[in-house]
DNA sequence: ATGGTCGATGGTCGA
């Protein structure tokens, strides 16, 4: 079973890149972010003729979170459970008795910045949902942008970062909170490597200097990890026609 | 070569 997770920075754009992925990739579940779609909007047909289910929680020109699965999708939910959320940032699904939740965690901009403490207020939900979902289904994966770099050796340069989001403190602890619950960073169990990363801002040729962060992860329950085969960044889909900002990241698990 | 890139939008804002 491969499961993927990508930030594709408006599904109206990537729609072609997407479904070309797909098709090669041979991934069976992918967490896709950022489809900038009003719910009714997602190209649901084009992901069907390639045998996927699709579920979206759409808002518009920002956010928006959806699965799409070829090996069956039930019990989908959509947002945080007892979060108050106005913008659509996660959605959860049963693919073939694995648990897939789908997220986009807010950004942060700054650590001044209103949306810095709606990211804690965020996590801090997140944890909470992912510890009601644990209780029930033993096969969880959580794939999405967390918007934070777990670890320095998670981004280009920790000088040139201090004072900013994706590395700070509170947020680093609010991630830690979520391997608390008995979640694993997929990607470190087979990577110990620095300077690995899925994600390379469009400004100023970043990718081509290799500035970049790991801020796409795929968190698994310690029943999935121990089924975890391998994983991988595909760092190709960064690259050529109008690609999104963030390369996807997959994992195989033991069927 | 006096300059940051995209994508939503149709002013700029968000990342």
């Amino acid at each position: 079973m491969r499961i993927a997770t990508w930030n594709v920075n408006s599904l109206r754009v990537r729609l072609d890149r997407v479904l070309a992925w797909l098709d090669v990739s041979e991934c069976d579940v992918l967490c896709i972010q950022e489809t900038k779609l009003a719910q009714d909007a997602f190209p649901t047909d084009a992901f069907s003729e390639l045998g996927y289910e699709i579920a979206h929680y759409g808002q518009g020109q920002w956010n928006g979170v959806a699965l799409a699965s070829r090996i069956g999708l039930s019990d989908v939910r959509r947002g945080i459970t007892g979060f108050d959320d106005k913008e659509a940032r996660a959605i959860i699904g049963t693919c073939s008795n694995v648990r897939v939740m789908s997220v986009y965690v807010p950004n942060g901009r700054s650590l001044d910045d209103p949306h810095y403490q709606y990211k804690l207020r965020w996590l801090k939900a997140l944890r909470d949902d992912l510890g009601f979902e644990l209780k029930r289904h033993a096969d969880l994966l959580v794939g999405g942008d967390f918007n934070i770099a777990p670890r320095d050796i998670d981004v280009w340069s920790i000088d040139a970062l201090q004072g900013a989001t994706h590395v700070s403190t509170r947020e680093r602890e609010c991630f830690e909170d979520l391997l608390n619950l008995g979640m694993e960073d997929l990607f470190r169990k087979f990577f110990s490597q620095e300077q690995l990363f899925t994600w390379w801002d469009y400004r100023g040729g970043s990718f081509h200097k290799r500035q970049g962060m790991r801020i796409d992860l795929l968190l698994g329950s310690a029943s999935l990890s121990n089924r975890a085969l391998w994983t991988l960044i595909d760092r190709n889909e960064r690259k050529g026609t109008q690609p999104s900002d963030h390369a996807p990241v997959v994992v195989e698990v033991q069927a």
